[in-house]
DNA sequence: AATGAATGAGGGTTCATTCAT
DNA sequence: TATGAATGAACCCTCATTCAT
């Protein structure tokens, strides 16, 4: 018990940590934001900060992955399993943009310039934990026949980036002014490529605003 | 004349500045790489890149519009205008691809974090010039009754973020190992967003490779 | 008892810290060399050491004098003062190197820069224990008939320091590799100084060897 | 001329920080001169440090070598080589006690610990220009018939050590309280060395004092 | 226009030391 | 005694920027 309050601490100091980072990187970007900055926000020591991270950069990567996280963790939603896969697109989208909605300020995390492999590895195996939960609903459709056999993986890779940039160009661009207007074209498109009709062919939805 | 000249070495020396500038960047990143590098680079010395630029980040700046430039360019071939729109989708991918293989180390710049306002304000632009070009191709296509209308801007926004990810995904962070797959299945997923068949109905095109 | 007890495992954790530190400060030097290594090399919490030791410098001085008198030590050897003169000279120079060979990494410690004066007083005094040792002997000899009388303190002294740094250069800085060189010649130039014959003199000695 | 100039400027300057360096670590020692004492000490930018030496080491190396240069130059003087070899030990000695006392300051540097491997080069490229000049004095003597051949390398090697530590004591320890002693004595070890008689046998020179 | 030596503010990082447990 | 997490002062070094030539 000792053991796990000293652990539980060690735990809060570190999110502590990531707090105060989160939002100094948000509202002065990180080149501009200093160790002594997060440490002041954080109310603990200079020193401190390096007996949980190695360098300013790794602080940095923390944020970043505790975000990508939190939206895989959307993904993982047991009602989105049990729903018909007609309906399970929209959900899709809808878990996302009500993540990143939540967590707008975060958004721009998603766009890191990573330098070092260490780091690439990190955001790749992020990725890739995002990938495969997509690829399996996908897998579990075709399973239930409500899909034809398609390439899962990449199909799911390339939605990834696709969700990615869109939150990132809806939320960080433009501050989520246009939310409506991306979430109904971003359902629209994802619909239409699993269930069509194509544009050239359907008549019915895609006619009004600007 | 003279004044030509001048204005025309003044060109010459404000483009080695550039040019030193994208290698480094690309080399070693923004941050690690000095204004005392790009000189040497550049064969000019120090405050001579101060008489052409105000700051660092303003070369960074250059280099980086100069880069979304010559992917835009690559859209307005005008072969592409007079194609078929059948067409139109894989030579548009095409496109992306060849530009993005022949700079493949710029890619990964067009992603690097622009914290501050002013620079997202240029990259808005850069992104609804391409979106712009995109839409245009579209609406073509729509008047000469080859797809029903759809919010041509909306799907070019989404259309083009795909891009800029996709080509990110595979070429900064894959070193385009897997530049085959990445470009049949984007175009795949592109033709059948336009021309159908849904992914539920299609049994066909979606077996082979890896 | 128990007070004995607890004495006891005083020294020996004074000891560890000593031990410890010894081998980090050869191996590392002094100023790369932190507490918390010293401390994780004894097996000792960071805390620890400084219940034994005011501060850091006090380690140091602690191994400095550890090691100064071990070489001192060595001249004490009893069977050393029963020994003719003339075999005496060879004998103390045998010791030297053996026991600098014994220790080749910390001969460089006692060269290392000492800055305050409380360490040169420190080490004054110990220069000064070994210089009355060898004065001694010397003095015995004299009193024996074996030698003319001499300025026997100061010709310790020198000796003493030449000793000292042939050491250093022949463990330290050449890492023992001309070890027999370095021995023979110091034996030789001892001999001469005591029982001639001068360089000027002598034909036969000085020609053998690299 | 402009040339010139420019490399005299550049030289003064670097021996501008030398010279600001000597005092601070003379005065309060290397780990407690900091480099922005050193710029302020030399009426220069603490960047402007950085132009001339690579790191805060790197100044220190430059201020030792300096003053072993400085010694060296003491032995090169060409009346020296005009002597003849009865005088050579006692102008060489009056020549190392003239410089030390000069520089009591900067004795101390004579004992630099040196970790790193470039470090040590330069110190034993200094040792080694020394101890090549002493040799050469003394194959010249033996050229001359003065002295019977003798190890002439190895012996310039001892007396150099014995010298660099006997300056050491007697000016950076014992502050040249006692140089008279020092001085008096080194010169009779010397002559004895290669003149004879030895401390056994000799009868005259050596017996009063304290 | 071109130079590049000089500047000096600023930041990341280290680590000896403390003290509550 | 022993611990080791927390502290925070202090320092080396970098590098964008300037300006006299």
């Amino acid at each position: 018990m000792d053991q796990e309050k000293l652990s539980e601490e060690s735990r809060s100091k570190r999110d502590a940590i990531l707090a105060a980072a989160r939002t100094l990187f948000v509202k002065k970007g990180y080149e501009e934001t200093t160790i002594a900055d997060i440490a002041r926000e954080a109310n603990i020591a200079v020193g401190t900060v390096y007996l949980y991270f190695r360098s300013k950069r790794d602080v940095y990567t923390g944020v970043a992955v505790n975000i990508e996280d939190m939206i895989a963790a959307s993904f993982l939603d047991p009602q989105l399993l049990s729903l018909p896969f007609t309906q399970i697109p929209r959900a899709l989208v809808d878990g996302i943009f009500r993540v990143s909605r939540e967590h707008m300020n975060l958004i721009s995390f998603l766009q890191t310039d990573m330098q070092s492999s260490e780091e690439m590895l990190q955001h790749k195996d992020s990725n890739e934990r995002i990938t495969a939960i997509l690829a399996d609903i996908f897998q579990r459709a075709i399973e239930r026949g409500e899909l034809a056999p398609f390439h899962t993986e990449m199909y799911s890779q390339l939605l990834c980036l696709l969700g990615d940039n869109v939150m990132y160009q809806c939320f960080a661009v433009e501050n989520g002014e246009r939310e409506a207007l991306y979430h109904d074209y971003f359902v629209e498109m994802v619909e239409r490529l699993f269930f069509g009709p194509s544009l050239r062919e359907g008549q019915d939805r895609s006619s009004a605003d600007s």
